[in-house]
DNA sequence: CATGAATGAGAGTTCATTCAT
DNA sequence: GATGAATGAACTCTCATTCAT
């Protein structure tokens, strides 16, 4: 609902409705609106750890970098509104700072990057703005994914050769 | 007020009161809100164009995109709130689709980048994907430096070295 | 409210505390002042059309014709502002079309109407011209009686002989 | 404009716009909005007496009523928002006493309705009530005929047959 | 005397939240 | 624990009126 309404403005009386429940239901279960939200963040930021299980934690970097991509892309093309609401979330302030905390995921990227990295030529970059960029490729190429749906297979490839032969400085 | 806010959700009230007049003065000069909101977003698009005015025409490629990541990154630097408004009013669902035309930068990009493809090995990606990129890339670097200003050089160095390098696919 | 400040100005704060009520409340009941407006004018036809339950059907067409003249008059009289409202209703162009149907009162008076120019010269007369002009005319006497309530009696039969000699057209 | 919008609720900015001055300059002719509609109103009753400058003041009292009848049925189908916009005023309880005071119309009608009530079995009536009843009748016929304009003829004769036989009682 | 930008009280409406049932 | 009517602060927007120019 949020990601058709835009800002978040979905009226908690919809979202009640949508769910099948009265009013008020909603408070039993969620203290206010800003802990709906904060609750909802989470929860998207842990069914795509879920989305992980079968990680390559033996291959080699570019292998596991790409796995994480791929799950990432997947994710978000499966459910379009995902990229979205993760945007309103992120620009609309109300997000409790605690929530904030590295996925596994992130952790993940994290990892892989410090081991491009010390290969390459920016070995003494801040790693948190790699790993910052290689999400930030993720969700640009997913977004004209949304709008190019034709061109998926050639955006994937692009935007994941693109940040890797980036990162290696080369 | 939006960056402070989050979501547009600034009362007209408030904005009219912080630009000294009175409630109903502010409609006098825009229809609605989202006729402001619309305003606002052109606004800070055209700015951004006007700090282009010694653009190196003659310069090589590297250069010239070199001068649009600065100036993008100097332009987010100078008003910090800048990023935070248009991730809102991107995410907003409240723009008109006339005001999404592309930007002067945005059409120097898309020049520079045709040419950067067209020397390396992606030579049949698709040209919008690529000037995505630079933009996100450039987004995600000044993020980063917002949260460490003492970093300001390297990620500046940095962000852009990573893109350069991938795009050209070497 | 409205027959009081004229113009249906009244406003919906007014409104909702005389009711006793929040201001929102008026809403969960009524979708806009619109809403409550036309809700407004069925309520005081339907009211209207109960006060017609002992209809003497098997009367004569003056006798009938009387009756429903009676109660018409015994209805704005026993709540004054009944006509100012309606008169303000008609004029506010606010009224939806299909609350416009004709109640109870008017099918009998159109009935009688009937009987009536049918024994009379004017046999070729539009019958919705002439129902009007009934109405019209107890409009016109409750109108006279609200200024004059000392003359009631003699108004009330004055307003009737002068509309059923008129439509017989003797 | 009045007419247009219903219940006297066209803004001030409107009716200046329309009259083709600014809008604060409304405001050197009229004290005020309510200043206008009394104003307003006053002008419409007096362009209706100056339609009267020929009336028969000899002839008998059916040819001197039908005279005002059938100037008062020219002077609203003439004009079709006069009748509109003249309930509004009536209604809008924004008159003051003063302009209430009787035109050169309703003086000829009570007139015309005295002698002619003497002459009939109504003798004791009120006459204001009978004038009142003359002028309801001829606004319930313009009603009819701005609705059905192609019985204009047949109607207009109607309304006056009806009301004069029910005056005279017989 | 004309102008029209500025004013701000007041309007209709929304919605997160409460709480008696 | 579920319900949904009630709440009223807060919001966007309108408009009669003023007044410096």
């Amino acid at each position: 609902m949020f990601a058709e309404r835009g800002n978040l403005s979905a009226p908690t009386s919809a979202i009640s409705k949508a769910a099948g429940v009265a009013e008020g239901t909603l408070f039993t279960y969620f203290k206010s609106k800003d802990d709906l939200i904060n609750q909802l963040y989470r929860h998207l930021r842990t069914r795509f750890d879920n989305a992980l299980v079968d990680y390559p934690h033996q291959a080699d970097a570019r292998t596991r970098l790409r796995y994480v991509w791929d799950r990432y892309t997947d994710r978000h093309l499966a459910q379009p509104e995902l990229l979205t609401v993760l945007v309103q979330l992120r620009s609309s302030g109300r997000l409790f700072r605690e929530n904030e905390a590295p996925t596994v995921a992130i952790m993940e990227m994290l990892s892989v990057t410090r081991e491009v990295v010390q290969g390459g030529k920016f070995q003494n970059a801040p790693l948190e703005l790699m790993v910052l960029m290689v999400r930030g490729q993720c969700e640009t190429t997913v977004g004209y994914i949304q709008a190019h749906p034709e061109e998926e297979a050639i955006s994937r490839e692009l935007g994941f050769e693109v940040i890797w032969n980036g990162l290696q400085g080369r």
